[in-house]
DNA sequence: GACATCACG
DNA sequence: GACGTACGTGATGTCC
């Protein structure tokens, strides 16, 4: 039976993206009985596959078989032009989790599933296509997707299976009106809508081919474009060159696929009944397993008929026991646990280390659960306490494993793309095991899947998530480390007691995710888990672990300066208060102005002190000397403590740059926040402040690149409220605050001043946070009516705003939530709360679709980055809610930015037709001053 | 550990 | 008619 593939061979390639579509839209959306996954495509596809196999059981019975399958949505195609497929829709929501269960039917049918990185399925059917036929083998496309078409001929056929028609040399030439050889020719002219491809404006598929069969080829074409008769056409062709040429490369499918696999892997093999029934039975599809048992004379298995409990009741079932949890000390144990692994293509990882951070933090053990109450340890790095010891208290406790043997062995299965590694937070383990040379791919995440469907509900750590979906209180890290002076770090626990500990923390991982991965498509936002959440992991991970040079020296330098500053700052104060104080406790600050100095609008907060924020001391400022020095003092001192001192401590001793830390699910509205540092709130309102930007630098060679948004929010603003205005002026490339200002005050715009500006941004503003006339007035320093007055005017002048409010205050009141462009749920539990509490609920409602929908613009951005300076000397380093910054090389200053721009404003796109152009701008330079 | 303050978008 | 209010974050220092 065996023989390579050769003369008489026969292979066939099947388009499975083409059958899945296909299946998705013949059919209704069914769903599976038991707990309502979404099976509609899978359920035709496999009808189809087995009508497939059926079909060609005969003489001309195929000799080999392949389903090719895309994989992801970038390819080398994106690289030689951004737009490529760039107006497809985004994936229908409920065919999504749909995918990877179709590769999983394709190989349960015992049939090749192939799919490659970088690479369109064609691209593959193309390479293999051409082996075949140079190999004298016969070779049928089953697919009618025309981009095909111009493999066709010398034995290659293509097969319609809607229509059941082979389409051969005649079939091509019906349809384009040239052979195959020249359909790129054509399709180089004719472009095409669905794919984006520009081809020539006003060259259709008919025109297209008269030209080519004219000319005999594109190059000819184009080089004798002068002798085309009509002047439009030989214009176009002219001016448009390169764009058409663009196209070519575009259309032009890849025969030099660097495949992984070979023609002879792909031998047609009967269906193996043990695994195919089992498959069937899982996704319940009563009708066609019990045809296919019958078929393949085998006892078909039984699909219960009753639905599932609830996931919340299931979870439960299996009691947490410690006594469970195994503790891996040697080699056969590990192959064991990875040969279950590999088994289920699935497994919860947690890591234990020596600290949080997770630059510096050292490995003492990896925990894995493959399912509920099946977990294990493998402690590392433990050290004994035991003080008298010939090497202190370092020396690593008996009875582990190598690091280095354990994590050779581990490396396969935590980089293996079938399976999938599930962590709480997994961006944290990934970075640990990337700094021991391991590149965890593909995750899930139960923090994430938490945030995507109950993101302002509650928080999403594992606690609390253990607690709320599992009812179970996880053991406490706290009597193990002990806390205060005293405590320790992870690998100076007993091994057995971090057992217990680790193990179970990947337990409840595990638990989490088979509770949350099935209610993603019942909540309805699985493409905001897979666009804007899972995806950002490695992008953020590969940001913080490169992290952004800092100038130590820099900052010393303004230590220094700002020490001597204050000092004397307070040595006037002092002067001024008559006694000498804390100038740094607001406490005793209250009491020398109020009390003391007897100034007035002492106003006293929650904890009977007196109030001294910076507003109140800017109107004392008039009084007296002593509030604008405490004011002063106070900038100095923030700048200095958490700056300029602070910022220092970060300076990674091995990388000499800071990594910050990017919480995926710190902010409600879907923004990121930054920790260890904060390098998202580093100074740039003041001069002075300013400055210390200064200290953060490119390496020689290199310059800062920033990208920011313009006015994002006010665009979007303008965008879901339908402010036409508003659209006009972003359209006219207005300033946008000066255009509000004119329209409110009815100053023209050549006789604006900066004050009536900055009135008109404070509305702005204001609209954006869900305004209240109290708010307004505070902010603008006005009496409260005149706030009030400016604010019915704006609703006056931009109708829409209050319509807009209202209807996402009635929305949340309805579903408990609100929602972005995208489709990120913020909930809003407190909205119908009575008193004070519902007018921040309200605000808070207001404003989220409007953060939120920036904040998933800029993730969508970020994800798409990487592909988009991939061969670019350049680096991605932070980001601050509406800018990136970049790290490049000189020369390649100008290919980033425009890279990065196209990514940024088109960010939206396909998912959202903004109705505003979005529009980021740049600056560069050797530090962040200069960048931004 | 709560609170006040202030840095950013 | 009175609530007490701009939205979203994180870090630091004081004070109990």
């Amino acid at each position: 039976m065996s023989s390579s593939f050769g003369k008489g061979s026969h292979l066939h390639l099947i388009d499975g993206s083409a059958f899945i579509f296909r299946a998705y839209h013949a059919l209704p959306p069914l769903t599976r009985k038991s707990d309502g996954l979404p099976i509609g495509a899978v359920s035709g596809f496999c009808n189809m596959i087995y009508r497939y196999v059926e079909d060609n059981a005969g003489p001309d019975a195929p000799t080999h078989v392949a389903v090719i399958f895309d994989k992801g949505s970038h390819t080398f195609r994106n690289d030689l032009y951004d737009l490529y497929k760039a107006n497809r829709d985004e994936m229908p929501e409920d065919l999504r989790p749909q995918i990877p269960l179709t590769r999983r039917a394709t190989e349960a049918f015992n049939i090749a599933c192939k799919e490659m990185e970088n690479y369109e399925a064609d691209d593959i059917i193309a390479t293999l296509a051409c082996q075949a036929r140079d190999a004298g083998g016969r070779v049928t496309i089953i697919s009618s997707d025309k981009d095909l078409m111009q493999l066709v001929g010398d034995g290659v056929e293509m097969l319609d299976a809607m229509k059941n028609r082979r389409i051969d040399r005649d079939g091509v030439f019906e349809k384009f009106g040239v052979w195959p050889d020249q359909v790129v020719d054509v399709q180089a002219l004719a472009g095409d809508s669905v794919d984006n491809v520009p081809g020539a404006p006003g060259i259709g598929v008919k025109t297209a081919a008269l030209l080519i069969n004219e000319f005999g080829s594109l190059e000819d074409l184009l080089d004798r474009a002068d002798e085309i008769k009509q002047p439009k056409r030989r214009q176009t062709l002219i001016d448009k060159r390169e764009q058409i040429e663009l196209s070519k490369r575009l259309v032009q499918l890849d025969c030099d696929t660097p495949l992984d696999f070979t023609l002879d892997d792909l031998e047609v093999r009967d269906p193996d009944p043990e695994a195919l029934m089992p498959f069937l039975a899982e996704m319940e599809f009563r009708t066609l397993t019990k045809r296919i048992a019958d078929k393949l004379g085998v006892e078909p298995p039984v699909i219960e008929d009753t639905p599932a409990p609830e996931p919340e009741d299931s979870a439960e079932e299996i009691a947490f026991d410690p006594a469970n949890y195994v503790c891996v000390r040697d080699t056969e144990t590990l192959d064991a646990w990875i040969a279950q692994i590999r088994e289920r293509g699935y497994v919860a990882v947690d890591t234990e280390t020596t600290g949080l951070n997770e630059m510096t933090a050292g490995l003492v053990g990896i925990s894995l659960a493959v399912e509920p109450g099946h977990a294990c340890y493998v402690p590392l790095a433990h050290r004994d306490g035991a003080a008298d010891d010939l090497f202190g208290s370092d020396a690593l406790a008996e009875g582990q494993m190598a690091m280095e043997d354990a994590l050779a062995l581990l490396k396969p299965v935590l980089e293996d793309d079938a399976i999938l590694k599930i962590g709480q937070n997994i961006k944290y383990d990934a970075k640990i095991f990337r700094r021991h040379g391991v590149d965890v791919a593909p995750i899930d995440d139960t923090m994430l899947l938490s945030y995507a469907m109950y993101g302002g509900l509650h928080g999403h750590g594992m606690d609390a998530l253990s607690e709320r979906y599992l009812s179970h209180t996880p053991i406490p890290i706290k009597p193990l480390l002990g806390s205060g002076k005293s405590a320790i770090t992870f690998d100076k626990v007993g091994i057995d007691e971090a057992t217990a500990y680790a193990a179970e923390d990947a337990d409840i991982t595990l638990r989490l995710w088979q509770t949350f991965k099935p209610r993603l498509h019942r909540e309805k936002v699985t493409t905001v888990y897979e666009t804007l959440e899972r995806p950002l992991v490695p992008v953020l991970a590969e940001m913080e672990m490169h992290g952004i040079k800092v100038d130590r020296e820099v900052l010393s330098r303004m230590s220094n300066a700002f020490a001597q500053k204050m000092a004397g700052l307070e040595a006037e104060i002092h002067e001024l208060a008559g006694e000498e104080f804390n100038v740094g406790s607001p406490k005793q600050l209250g009491e020398i102005l109020f009390d003391k100095m007897s100034l007035p609008g002492g106003k006293r907060g929650k904890t009977g002190a007196y109030s001294t924020p910076a507003d109140v001391l800017e109107d004392l400022a008039t009084e007296h000397e002593l509030p604008g020095r405490v004011l002063d003092w106070r900038q100095l001192s923030k700048l200095k403590s958490t700056y300029t001192d602070a910022l220092q401590t970060h300076i990674n001793g091995d990388t000499g740059r800071v990594h910050t830390s990017y919480s995926i699910t710190g902010a409600n509205t879907g923004r990121l926040a930054s920790t260890d540092p904060n390098l998202q709130n580093i100074p740039v309102r003041t001069d002075e402040g300013r400055r210390i930007r200064e200290a953060f630098v490119a390496e020689p060679g290199n310059v800062l690149v920033s990208l920011d948004y313009s006015q994002i929010e006010l665009r979007i603003l303008a965008h879901i409220a339908g402010i036409d205005a508003l659209k006009q002026a972003f359209s006219d490339g207005l300033d946008i605050h000066a255009m509000t200002a004119s329209e409110m005050f009815d100053v023209p715009l050549d006789e604006m001043t900066p004050e009536v500006r900055r009135r008109a941004k404070a509305i702005n503003f204001g609209v954006i946070y869900g305004i209240s006339g109290f708010g307004l007035a505070r902010n603008l320093r006005i009496p409260r009516g005149e706030a009030q007055g400016f604010i019915d005017r704006y609703f006056e002048r931009f109708p829409g705003i209050r319509a807009y409010m209202d209807d996402t205050i009635a929305f949340a009141k309805e579903n408990g939530y609100v929602q972005t462009l995208f489709g990120r749920r913020i909930h809003t539990p407190e909205i119908n709360a009575k008193g004070p509490h519902a007018g921040f609920a309200k605000r808070a409602a207001i404003n989220a679709p409007i953060q939120g929908t920036a904040a998933d613009v800029i993730r969508r951005a970020m994800v798409r980055m990487p592909a988009a300076i991939d061969g670019l000397p350049a680096r991605m380093l932070l980001q601050v809610h509406d800018e990136l910054l970049f790290e490049v090389a000189e020369d390649a200053v100008d290919d980033t930015i425009a890279a990065a721009r196209a990514v940024m404003e088109g960010a939206a796109d396909p998912a959202v037709k903004l109705d505003v152009d979005l529009v980021a701008d740049a600056g560069q330079g050797a530090n962040w001053a200069e960048a931004h």
